[in-house]
DNA sequence: GATGAATGAGTATTCATTCAT
DNA sequence: TATGAATGAATACTCATTCAT
């Protein structure tokens, strides 16, 4: 038994070092990756896609401009990828208000309406950027890989809201409209205003007035889908 | 006669023929813009900002690329260009519902809904240009005097659509909300459906359902200001 | 007549001034290419294809980088360019050499070889650059409309060398091989011969004995391809 | 006895099993090497000098890029290491040829013949290769080292080859040339028919006629060396 | 005004090579 | 020895813009 313990234990231990280092390594990358996702929005957001250099993120980095093309298959995609990791969020933070059991159909949307003004806080420059991406030329130079992803998760978020909708509707508190299209709606209300609103500060330095008028905004869509006897 | 003729003739036809060459040059002049405005338009529709070159610009407006400078200071502008002429289309668009007196408030709302649909039919690819290039990074390189042009009219057009919408107010017809932010959103929400529309037609290839849609969000908004008493 | 010729002569002296200017700028342009191809020449001898920069060319051609490219494709085309040029003055001198009506096959044979180490002569260099651009990498990049260029007129001299051993055959002087497969070995001798000289020049800096090999080369082939009867 | 052995054998061991050790490290080391040299061969034939990566080799080899350099100074050593090898074998092969002391220098130059041929049909891409480098601009970039080996073995191999045709010129069989000129256009003949043939066969996919016309050169250069009266 | 040849600054990307582990 | 992540120098090519004609 001591024996075999002492044949077993080396393997083991072989295994788990290997295992470690694996991990180790998986960490390490995705830290570079964050290293360089960071340095990138901080370029992209102050340069825009053009000016932005990919040499200026890889100095911004600490990186060579070579280390970036082993994590991003080009400056497009690097783009792209902060994109992704918005719409991940997004997409999650949907999809917990869906889940809320204990709510009905009207306090989703209000839930709903928090959770995208809770996104587009936790990060409004990506987000932007997310919505400009989504309007663009880049857009057709991405791989085929990359832009999926980028619509998947879009159509999962606006699909989730649709179900949201749905339920709604069913249940006589929503006007009965296509859910899809009211989704779509919602979306682009939230894009189009926080794309307006910012670039109307960017322009004009006022104060920033988008919470205010996504509140007024919310509250006309909310009304403008409630079902009339309910109102 | 024939010699009286002569006499006189050159002299009137002199100075008519000079304001004529002026006029005709203006003429002239103007029609090269409408030349070059129209070639733009093909080729920054077909290929983007960054993609589309002077000189397929030119060679698409049977110019050459030197000229184009005499009419554009630069590509940037020749690209804004675009925007502002759509942009003055739908500020006199808009004027004129403003200028109905005998519609009430909400027949304006109705015909002001379909003056902006009317925009989009008559030149659907531009006013997407204008889109874009109103939450974009060429925004910050066009001159002062374009940008402010840019934002003089857009600043107009919705100020028009505020005043609308304050008079509803007034007469108790629309909720009682802040006039200015009432436009941002029928204006962004507007955007924000032709941009989600055209993007997902674009990626997709599905049938474009940006009239409907546009028709249940200006549903939607117009519920959503009514008074609800009068609902 | 007198006002038919008036209404003539200023289309013919404007077609004529038009021609000029068209031909000024037909011989400047040509001018350009050459300026061009000498510096390209010098550099690419001295560095190589791929030590050589377009930079490097430019400047020695007085002109800017961008101008190379309104003149040649690419990096690659200049450089096959420079073998074309070479390539031509060499069909030329063969096709000369068929022409001599009053020569029989050996003296056609004889007139080869000296038409041959002309071109050599001539451009040393360049042919050089040439055999090394036949057996290299370089040649799959280039554009099909070049390479067909290349191929015509490799194939062109050979074929006229092949025609010379015909009729030299047909004449019972030379013996009966494949005409077309005497001229590639005719060819490759001659091409092996400079390479493998002109590298041992290089290589030892030793005395270049190109020409005393070539010779023995010639008479070799000269009594190789003889009737046995004739010698 | 089995003390003593004790005592005794694991000295002896030791000292065999150092030798063992440093035998088998030294015939693993060779492994690799050649393990690296295949996969060279391969992806340089594919792709060509420029083009092939250091890191497809290694990955070809089954190997990390950094290993190679442990056995190759670089890239461009490791493409020279090939041709060394078929650079080898021929001088081999002429050896053994010139070697051979019942063959007189005709039947020698047969065989000479063949055992080139032999040679190109054991490794044709490596002799194509190999041909390729000796006129090319990779040439210049070798360790002195490399070079010199290069040099030596080709020297080596033309001279063996020279002074089978000095042989036959003493015996009045071949005709008084300077033996190392006949050797040069032996091997430049050779060399060059080679290259076109397969440049040939590489551009229009016709059927490769390298066999056959090098059979023809051979017998031209044969003829072309005897004696006139012998012929 | 019109031309279009020439400009040359500007940059994404590659890949041989290194070196800490 | 072997690894392979990181490096960063090096460069072909583009294209908005100018200006002599």
């Amino acid at each position: 038994m001591f024996i075999i313990s002492l044949s077993i234990q080396p393997l083991l231990t072989c295994k788990f070092y290997i295992m470690g280092i694996k991990e180790r390594k998986q960490r390490e990358r995705e830290r570079r990756r964050q290293q360089i996702i960071v340095a990138a929005k901080r370029v992209f957001t102050e340069k825009g896609f053009n000016r932005a250099t990919i040499e200026e993120i890889a100095r911004n980095a600490e990186l060579s401009p070579g280390t970036l093309y082993l994590y991003f298959k080009n400056k497009e995609e690097l783009y792209a990828s902060l994109s992704l990791r918005i719409l991940q969020y997004l997409a999650i933070r949907v999809e917990h208000v869906k889940n809320e059991a204990n709510l009905g159909p009207r306090d989703k949307l209000d839930a709903l309406m928090n959770a995208m003004y809770d996104v587009y806080e936790f990060d409004p420059l990506i987000l932007i950027n997310m919505f400009h991406l989504q309007s663009s030329e880049t857009l057709k130079n991405l791989s085929p890989v990359l832009l999926d992803e980028l619509n998947e998760l879009t159509r999962k978020s606006i699909g989730t809201i649709a179900a949201l909708f749905e339920d709604g509707i069913k249940k006589d508190i929503f006007s009965d409209q296509h859910p899809m299209a009211l989704a779509d709606i919602f979306w682009s209300m939230f894009s189009g205003v926080v794309l307006l609103e910012t670039n109307k500060h960017a322009l004009n330095e006022d104060k920033n007035f988008l919470k205010e008028t996504l509140e007024i905004a919310f509250e006309i869509f909310s009304k403008g889908v409630a079902r009339k006897s309910t109102g």
